[in-house]
Parts: C-alpha cells; structure tokens; sequence
DNA sequence: GCAAAAGTGTTTTCTTTACACCCATGC
DNA sequence: GCATGGGTGTAAAGAAAACACTTTTGC
C-alpha cells in the first residue's frame, strides 16, 4: 500500500520533453568485381530525412518522442520502426543528450540509444529513411564521412578531448563542422561508432551483422570494416573460435576453394 | 537561423517528469587493531532516509527531479549536494529507468547515475544521509547485503539472468526479497556495483577513492574490497605500474617494513 | 596453370598466474 | 626474535603478433 504525500499534484512542477534518438548500423556488400574475388563490405547508418522544420531538409537519427505508456526503450523501438520500418532489434544505451539548446523547440531531452541489424533482414519500408556508408577517423580531430547510395558525399570535423580510459563522460566532442545533420546527431554519431568499435572486445554485435550461418572471412570483414583496420586471419581465427563452431555446411562456387560456414555458439558461461 | 513548425506548441503534448539518482561509493577504513596490523577496508554507498511519501522512513539513493535551467547530469551533481553534502564529483550514466509504475507519484524517469569519492574528502552535511556498508555476491540469484553504521543489517535478493558480455540490456535483474530500499532502487544499486566492478579495468576510479598519494597495498585493498577477491601481491603490483609513479615520500611508523608513497600517472597516451 | 581465397602451423613476444624468497620495522 | 607487511624474482602457462606455408576451387 503506497502513500502519496497531501496535496501532492505532479502537474504543479515544470516538465522536460522525452525523445529517444537511435543510431542503426548495417554492413551492406558491393557487388563482386569478378567470379573471384569476395564482394567488399561498407558500415552503413540509417538516417532519416526531415520534412518539417527545424532542419527541414536536413538528416537525423531516427526518433521521437515517449508516451506514458512505454519505456524509453519501447519508445525508442517504436520510433525506429514508425520512422524506418526497422523493426525486431534489441537496443543498447548510448547515453543522455541534454544539453540547453541542443533543440530549438524548447527543453527536450534525448535518450539515445545504438544497435546494429543485419542487412535485408528488416526493410526500409519509410521514403524518407535511408542508410549512409560512414567512415570514422579517430583522432583529437575526428572525421565522419557520409557518402548516399546516388553518392552525395558530407564530411563532419569533431574536436574531440579528455582521456577514454577515465570514463565515457570525460570525453567532450565538440562539433566543428557540419552542413547536414540536424539537431546534435553528429555528436551522436560519433558516440555510437566509437561505442560500437569498443563493443567488438565480444563478437556478438558481429553476429547481429551477419546471416544465421556465415564464413569466418566474412565474420573477420565485419570487424575489419568497423574497426577500419586490416587484421591477420590466422590470428583472428584463433581469438574468435571460442565463440563459433561449424554448421557442417560448406560454401562453393568461387573461385577459389570453398569455405566452411560457422553459426555462433551460445557460451552457458 | 532556425525556423519552427507553424502553430507549435509544446505544450501540446503529454511529458514525464525526469528524476535523477545516483549510486555514490566511498571506502572508509576500520580502526587498526594494533600497531602491526593495517586497518580493513569497507565498500560503503551513500543513502538517503526518506523523510515523505512514499516510502517514508525507506532508504532511497540521493536525487530529484530536473529542472530547464540545467543537464541531467548537472541536475544530478546538484540534487547529491542539496541531499547529502557531497560535491566535486564526476559522474558516470548507469542507465534509465522508466519502467511504468516504478513511482507511485506518477510518470516519472530515472536517470541513474553512479559514480566514487574519497571518504572526508568532502562531508555529509545532511542529517539523512549517510554511508551503509556494502557486500554484493554475484550470481543467478545476487544477494547484496546494507549495514549502518549503527550496526543495522538488510539484505536484498535479486534474481539476475541473461548473458553480461552480449549488451548490458540483456541482462536483467528482478528483485525478490527488499525490506528497505525505496522505488526501485535496489536494482540500480545491483546495477551500479556491477558496474563498478568493470570500471576497475583501468585503476582510475581506485584513484579516486584514496588521497593524492598512496601506498600500493591501499591500492590493492581497494581492489580487492570492490571485487571482493583476494589479489597477488606481486601480480597486482605489475599489472598497476604502468599507471602509477613513486613520490619519493615514504609513510613509516607501524610495527613493519615502511612502504613508499605512490600517485596516479596520467598518460597523455 | 593461376589468381584468389581458405585454412593450418610455427616462432617470437608479451602478459598472466602462481609461488618462493628476502627486507625492514616496532615492540 | 618475531609477527606483519613491503617488496622482488622467476618459472610455467596462456594469449597476441607476425609470418610462412599448404589446400582448393573456377575459369
């Protein structure tokens, strides 16, 4: 049995307004150059043109705003699906957005969130949701490249500060310049695509990129392609194989001796 | 220049109120029991005795309600000054609590926080806060274990399952047995030392829980209380070296060998 | 045959773990 | 002297990095 205190009236203090953001990622494949060589992969981000001011015209992450009726991470789902037709993914917490100003309609906070999805399991069903290859560079000056699929390019500078290793929050990023997305989903962005390269000290993000069966070359593209770094399979090999086992099953019909396909093996622990 | 949807109003559409709360934890020393022995170290969390509805008389994690003036997390900072004295701390997001009914007041979201502070460095000025020794034993069944200062003793039993290493929202934590934490608190507090168990990857946070200068075996006892595990002596001193520099000081005085004064090394990396 | 990718083995280095041993102090 | 903690060394085991080599395929 709860007690309310006397007169208690929650409508007599001022409120913020909730949104959740999300960053989606996705790694899509060329098409293959030749019978023998493998098709190459791009890390791609799921943006959302905006049709109503502010940044009419511009590119945001997919979200909006909660109802009383569901968690934030409901919220967050939902609009991903409303906004993209994305659905059926579980989502992971990047952090909260709440900086004065950060919105000009008034006093918004946003929760934003990051998860990736593998290509063609859910469709874009929205016109106005698309994926952007993105490359990220690293550095005290971090560069964001966005590149559409009829091949418009962007380019996003970040000041980013303060040591990594302390905690997520001494890290400050500051956006330097941007001519295309809306609100402060650069800085997010940035956030999500470090976050996701430090998540792969485990492969199961790799997993959630990738078909219920896959070969280790493509389970190693996927981290080459995030991390945006070559690695040595041999080595790769033997850091991943606690993780998978074989399916039985075997790829053929390249050029080349065919592969053995591995599906990821659930650790009890 | 930024240009609104006609006939905006925000005011149109229904918000929460945004509430923060924070899992502070400091170490605080037994008195020695003789001149040989060192004195033992304790896990203590910060708490705060409700004094209104609900849950009145009920131990609740120091925080309150945003307000537009500032960012959740300077919300926090302040809310843990006004509740209990404790200022000049840098803080960590833990995550967002928004289950529906986790108020009885209403609508309301949690940002949780967490973060450590050296005990004396700052006081508890407030009269109903104050420090409850901490022990939390991992597993399926998690049982974390509060006791005052008055010699008090609670103990709280969670139900945990789903994988740590695939996202940290695939794990869940239900609680089973609470007779004293207010809301749902006590699943932030289980959450907030899990966290700060894997924060000590990095020896940061154990920096921030001693003075400027420390001896290695105060380093190591502050690694050991949080993980509650014996270390090595010699292991914990190499694996901690890189981080940490010789002030040339040295603390003597006690029935043994007197041990060299150390302070944290931040590397520029 | 050959280019491309699949796959294995080996050596070197570094890190982690476990344990043994000596040192310095106050009573 | 002795109990207590401070401090170092070393050997074994394990993980990471670098490289070399073999296998298999479609054209």
């Amino acid at each position: 049995m709860v007690i309310l205190p006397e007169n208690y009236n929650i409508n007599d203090y001022d409120r913020p307004s909730v949104a959740t953001d999300i960053a989606v990622f996705t790694i899509r494949k060329n098409p293959s150059e030749s019978y023998r060589h493998l098709s190459k992969m791009r890390l791609s981000l799921l943006m959302v043109k905006r049709t109503e001011e502010p940044y009419k015209g511009m590119l945001s992450l997919p979200g909006g705003f909660t109802v009383r009726t569901e968690t934030i991470e409901q919220t967050a789902k939902r609009k991903l699906y409303e906004k993209t037709g994305v659905k059926n993914v579980p989502i992971s917490l990047l952090y909260n957005s709440s900086a004065m100003g950060r919105d000009p309609r008034g006093w918004i906070i946003s929760c934003a969130y990051w998860t990736v999805v593998e290509n063609g399991q859910t469709d874009i069903t929205e016109e106005n949701a698309s994926w952007y290859d993105v490359k990220f560079t690293y550095g005290e000056e971090s560069i964001l490249e966005l590149i559409s699929d009829d091949g418009k390019y962007h380019r996003i500078v970040f000041h980013v500060s303060g040591n990594t290793e302390l905690y997520n929050e001494a890290v400050k990023i500051e956006t330097l310049e941007n001519d295309c997305i809306a609100f402060d989903h650069a800085e997010i962005i940035a956030r999500a695509i470090i976050q996701l390269r430090n998540s792969l000290d485990y492969p199961y993000p790799a997993f959630r990129l990738l078909p219920e069966s896959f070969t280790l070359t493509e389970l190693q593209q996927v981290y080459e392609v995030i991390l945006d770094t070559p690695l040595l399979m041999a080595n790769f090999r033997r850091k991943i194989s606690p993780y998978v086992e074989e399916t039985g099953e075997i790829e053929a019909g390249a050029g080349h001796r065919p592969s053995k396909l591995f599906r990821p093996l659930i650790k009890e622990k």
